[in-house]
DNA sequence: AAAAGGCACAACCGCGACGAC
DNA sequence: GGTCGTCGCGGTTGTGCCTTT
């Protein structure tokens, strides 16, 4: 069915901002008749507009309940959470947002919100660490350069001395690097003196695989406007994932400043050839793997300590096979 | 001080849903 | 069941203001 726009048909019909005659005219006609058709209101009302033109203007601006002003820390929450489960649906969020309207909402999301998680490494369709190649990339980079600013990452290079640290920085860098895929032919890894080596070999029963990422699992694609289903168990942005503070362009990495090989000995890497011909084809499961990571990474960075749990969690889940309750944490 | 670029927000457009006939 | 009119939603654009160079 072709149908005409319902405000085409009238070209003279006015367009563009309202006046406040305008906005005057249209409170002043809904206080008193209310807004039964808003096809017919403008005509009533005394305004050359199209009806959408009005309805628009009076649930976006002049409604009386709308409650203008910057958005509170516990609206921007509720908002992101709310779109982690409803996707865009602006007017169901803004539902559970008294006074806020959805084109408020939607604007503020566009403007600020999107923004802001893709600062923090989310995709802020799917609410999940990015997972596509820069992204992980830069955070390689990170792991692997030392800026000469202080800053977070200088706390990797104290830890290194210990070799517990060690082997978590080896393991995060593992795990980044296996995120990125290692089977992506398009794609070349740096020479950041990365070696693809379990850092707890040493271990009984340790086995390291050779992961590898499944395009079509790395980056779930929300169809838009296609509600999420459940909310994402990710949601360890609320503590923030900073990245404020490190400017990781280009110019920023110092590549010739970068950590030093962390384990380079041809024979360990030889050995650790030999045990990636032997795994298993081992499909990583990239959302709570990822979030697992980058939430140990961060804690990490930071300075703190990430929870065993956490440290166990990223390795079994990718040497599923490596009793991480054998080794001393 | 002026120009350029970025940002925030209001408003528009197109389309789908839904109800009335 | 098909057509039409209306409404509401989500994506996009336009514009004014602010900041940076």
């Amino acid at each position: 069915m072709v149908r005409s726009p319902c405000c085409d048909t009238e070209s003279s019909l006015k367009k563009g901002p309202w006046t406040p005659e305008e906005d005057q005219k249209l409170v002043d006609y809904i206080s008193r008749h209310g807004y039964g058709s808003w096809r017919a209101l403008p005509k009533l009302a005394g305004l050359n507009r199209c009806g959408k033109s009005c309805r628009l203007r009076w649930t976006n601006y002049l409604r009386p309940d709308i409650k203008r002003g910057r958005f509170s820390e516990e609206e921007e929450r509720i908002i992101i959470n709310l779109h982690s489960v409803l996707g865009n649906k602006w007017s169901k969020i803004a539902s559970h947002l008294p006074g806020r309207t959805d084109n408020e909402i939607k604007n503020f999301w566009n403007t600020h919100i999107r923004k802001k998680l893709l600062q923090m490494g989310i995709d802020p369709i799917t609410h999940k660490p990015r997972t596509d190649l820069n992204h992980l990339l830069n955070l390689s980079q990170m792991l692997f350069s030392s800026p000469l600013t202080s800053s977070p990452w200088d706390n990797a290079l104290k830890l290194q001395t210990d070799a517990t640290q060690l082997a978590k920085i080896q393991l995060l860098q593992n795990l980044l690097l296996q995120l990125m895929g290692t089977n992506n032919t398009n794609y070349s890894l740096p020479n950041l003196g990365f070696q693809n080596f379990n850092p707890f070999e040493h271990q009984p029963n340790v086995m390291a695989h050779e992961t590898t990422v499944n395009p079509s699992s790395v980056s779930p694609q929300a169809t838009s406007g296609e509600p999420q289903g459940v909310a994402n168990s990710w949601s360890w942005f609320e503590g923030g994932f900073h990245m404020e503070g490190l400017d990781v362009s280009n110019n920023n990495i110092q590549q010739e400043n970068k950590l030093p090989p962390l384990i380079s000995e041809a024979s360990t890497i030889s050995k650790m050839e030999k045990k990636n011909e032997q795994a298993d084809d081992h499909q990583l499961s990239t959302g709570s793997q990822t979030s697992a990571t980058f939430e140990a990474l961060e804690k990490f960075m930071n300075g703190d300590e990430a929870s065993d749990s956490y440290w166990k969690e990223i390795l079994d889940s990718t040497w599923p096979s490596s009793s991480s309750s054998q080794i001393s944490w």
